[in-house]
This record gives C-alpha cells, sequence and structure tokens, in this order.
DNA sequence: ACTCCACAGGAATTGAGGGGTG
DNA sequence: CACCCCTCAATTCCTGTGGAGT
C-alpha cells in the first residue's frame, strides 16, 4: 500500500479554504463601529418601513462585503421572526465588468419563476430590462434588496441609482419595497454620481479605513487557528503578514494572502512550521501573482504597449515620447504578428490609461515654440518583471 | 505681448461582434 | 428576412494650452 499518496498528510494546512477569497467568517473582527451603523439603518425593514439606501466606502480588502453578507444573514434570520416585516429577498451582485442592462438582467433573471426562459441576454433596450424589473417586483412583491458590489465598476451608474431607488414613488411598483446597498472600492466615487442620485442614495454612508496592524493580527489569528495545524504557524509569522499589509495598505485579503502564500512556501520546503521567514518570501509571490492579474486584465494593444515600454526601458531609451513609442510598438507588433494600432492618438490613449492604472510614469514637456507640448513615459515597474509575464500571458493564450 | 508647436483631452462617429423581435 | 439594440475599441474631429522664441 505504497501508492503516490499513501503517505499524504495534512502537514501544514488544517482547513485551506479560510484563507481562500470568498471565505465568510462566522464572526467579524475589529468592525464593531460599521455594523452598529449598519443595523441602525437596516433596523427599519424590521418594521415593514421602506428600507434606507446604504453606501459603503472603502478599499478592497477591509470588510465591506464581509460584513455585508453576514449583516444579510443576520437581518434575514431576524426579519423571519417578526410579524411586522415583510417577506425580505436579498439579492447580491457584483457589478465588476458588468453594464447597467447585465445587472438589471441578472436581477430580473433572480426574481423570475423558475419555469420561466431567462431574460436574453442581449438585443433588448436598457428600458425593456427595467419594465421587466419592475413587473417580477410587483409580482413577488415583500421588501428586496439590492447589494451592487462594486459599484463603481458599473459605466454610467446614475442610470442606474435614478431609476431604481425610486421606482416606487414614481410608481413603476406598488407592491413592493426597494432598498440599495452600494458597495465602493473608490472613494472618489461619490463625485462621479449626479446630485439627485446623491440625495437618495446617501441616507446612510458608511466608510471603512484600513485596518491597523493590530487589528490585522487579530484577524490572522483567528483565520490561523481555523486554518492551520495545530502549533505549526508561529506567531512571529502572523505578526509578520500583518505588520507588511498594514504598512502597505491595511488590507486585510493581502494580509490573508500572505499567510496562505507563506504556507504554502513551507509546505514546498518541506518545513514543519511557518516562519516569518517564509511570510518574507511570500510577499514576492503575492506581488508578482497581482501585478500578473493586472496585466492580464488588459486589452491586447495596452499590453503590447506595456510590453514596448518595458522594452525600452530595459534598454535604458526611457523617458519616450508617444511618437517614439509608437515605432517602437510597431516591431513589438510585428514580432507576436498582429496588426497595429495606426493613428498616433490610439497608443495616445492607451500611454495615458496605462499611467493612470500606474504602470507607466508620466511627465510633462514643454519646448516652446521649437517643440510644443508633449508627455514624456517611463515604465513604474521592473521591466525584466513585465517582460517575464508577458511571455508567460502569451504562451498561456498558444494554449 | 504675441505666436505657435505638438500635443492633450473630450465628443462624436464608425465598425465589428453578438444577439434580439416579429 | 428585415430591422433594431448593446458593447467595445478605434478613429476622426474639434477645441484648448504652457511656455520658449520672437
Amino acid at each position: 500500500m505504497t501508492g503516490p499518496f499513501s503517505d499524504v498528510e495534512r502537514s501544514i494546512f488544517a482547513a485551506k479554504e479560510a484563507l481562500s477569497e470568498d471565505y465568510q467568517p462566522s464572526r467579524i473582527r475589529e468592525r464593531d463601529d460599521e455594523i452598529a451603523e449598519y443595523r441602525r439603518a437596516l433596523e427599519d425593514i424590521l418594521f415593514g418601513r421602506t428600507p434606507q439606501n446604504i453606501m459603503l466606502y472603502g478599499r478592497a480588502g477591509l470588510g465591506k462585503t464581509a460584513v455585508t453578507t453576514y449583516m444579510m444573514e443576520a437581518l434575514r434570520d431576524e426579519a423571519t421572526t417578526r410579524s411586522d416585516a415583510d417577506e425580505l429577498f436579498v439579492h447580491e451582485l457584483n457589478c465588476n465588468g458588468k453594464t447597467v442592462y447585465s445587472v438589471v438582467r441578472t436581477l430580473v433573471n433572480d426574481l423570475l419563476p423558475e419555469t420561466a426562459s431567462e431574460f436574453p441576454k442581449r438585443g433588448l433596450s436598457t428600458a425593456d430590462a427595467f419594465e421587466e424589473l419592475y413587473a417580477q417586483l410587483d409580482r413577488r412583491g415583500g421588501t428586496h434588496l439590492v447589494v451592487f458590489d462594486e459599484i463603481d465598476h458599473l459605466t454610467d451608474v446614475n442610470t442606474l441609482l435614478y431609476e431604481f431607488p425610486r421606482a416606487r414613488s414614481i410608481g413603476h411598483i406598488t407592491d413592493a419595497k426597494v432598498g440599495v446597498i452600494g458597495i465602493s472600492n473608490n472613494y472618489t466615487f461619490r463625485q462621479d454620481l449626479s446630485p439627485k442620485v446623491k440625495d437618495t442614495l446617501m441616507e446612510t454612508e458608511i466608510s471603512f479605513s484600513p485596518y491597523d496592524a493590530s487589528e490585522l493580527q487579530t484577524i490572522l489569528a483567528d483565520r490561523a487557528e481555523y486554518a492551520f495545524v495545530d502549533g505549526v504557524c508561529d506567531d512571529s509569522a502572523v505578526a509578520r503578514a500583518a505588520a507588511i499589509a498594514a504598512k502597505d495598505r491595511g488590507n486585510a485579503r493581502q494580509a490573508i494572502d500572505l499567510l496562505r502564500v507563506g504556507g504554502e512556501v513551507a509546505k514546498k520546503r518541506g518545513d514543519d512550521h511557518v516562519t516569518d521567514s517564509h511570510i518574507v518570501e511570500a510577499q514576492e509571490l503575492v506581488q508578482r501573482g497581482r501585478l500578473r492579474n493586472r496585466i492580464r486584465d488588459q486589452t491586447q494593444h495596452a499590453q503590447l504597449l506595456l510590453e514596448t515600454l518595458a522594452y525600452l526601458e530595459a534598454h535604458g531609451q526611457t523617458p519616450a515620447r508617444s511618437k517614439s513609442i509608437k515605432t517602437q510598438y510597431e516591431s513589438v507588433v510585428e514580432s507576436h504578428s498582429v496588426e497595429p494600432l495606426t493613428t498616433l492618438k490610439s497608443i495616445q490613449n492607451h500611454l495615458s490609461d496605462l499611467h493612470m492604472l500606474g504602470f507607466l510614469h508620466r511627465s510633462n514637456r514643454n519646448r516652446g515654440e521649437s517643440g510644443g507640448r508633449y508627455y514624456e513615459y517611463s515604465l513604474d515597474l521592473d521591466p525584466e518583471i513585465v517582460l517575464e509575464i508577458r511571455r508567460e500571458i502569451e504562451a498561456e493564450r498558444d494554449h
């Protein structure tokens, strides 16, 4: 009985899922104030009143989604025991990469009876989708709380947030009550909203601030206790992960990633303890993984331009203006046998985007009558790493 | 003080791709 | 089949603009 798996044991991890991104802890740590505010905003529902609209602000990994899920579960439980409360429906949906139309569509599909066929993916107008949504809401009745996670990623948020919370007062629906909970990673999101939307949607605003090192340590200790085999994870490893993440952006997700990857490093090495040196090693891996994902999210030509900049950077030709970037870009594109973008303007748009996303550094130049105004770009990353990641992505594409 | 370069940045248009309705 | 809708990226068109040269 000595097959390849016979001696596999839980040497490091006892329950690794506790360190995954979608793990919902049963107990929320270090967010008591936010939970109390949340509770006040949601109380109305228990008495059958129209729910307040709520906006949550704060960077990624600060517990907004976890707290929301926790609150929704608790509210659902409580509402069923109260006779004053209407039947409660909670719809949680992530807006990342969605459009108003597709968001409304998923909502409609959620409400549609089991037997009905899904609302069409394309071909209809957004107004059609809203019409169907209102019809379905009235059919179901009750109170509907809709959680729009990552709402700042939605293009044209104003249409959604203007239409939807008002549906009842305008008379589109009569038998159902709706409340909106918006979750935004972007604190400047508020400025993008039209004044009308602000009035209605901003009844309650809860902002989540970064965790400090000791708060992160509490959270991590909780997870580590469950995730690792007893006694495997050193306190110093937890402290180190908390310290690194606190210094960076106070992000719990990052801290948890460090702990998980640190455990993987220890396991790969055959060590029987997770120590702070494993965490330090994990830091590089985590950073690199994040960069890879960010680069993969870019369009093909944006990636090719990034590769061009990495090439220029590596050859010391770096602060470069769009025109010279374009010529270099054309040869990069050719080596990948792809059709290049033809206009300088397109190149400039991409460069501008890449700058805003933090990939490129940009400086203003102005040579007056003999040169005019232009930007100079350089890569704000390690060029070797970018080129390597690009090669990896190309290799994936080939199969 | 005026000019004028070489773009920046926004708006509008176009075109391909994916898919509806009747 | 004829006609319509949505999305995304690229392109075209247009109106600034900061400061070195005059």
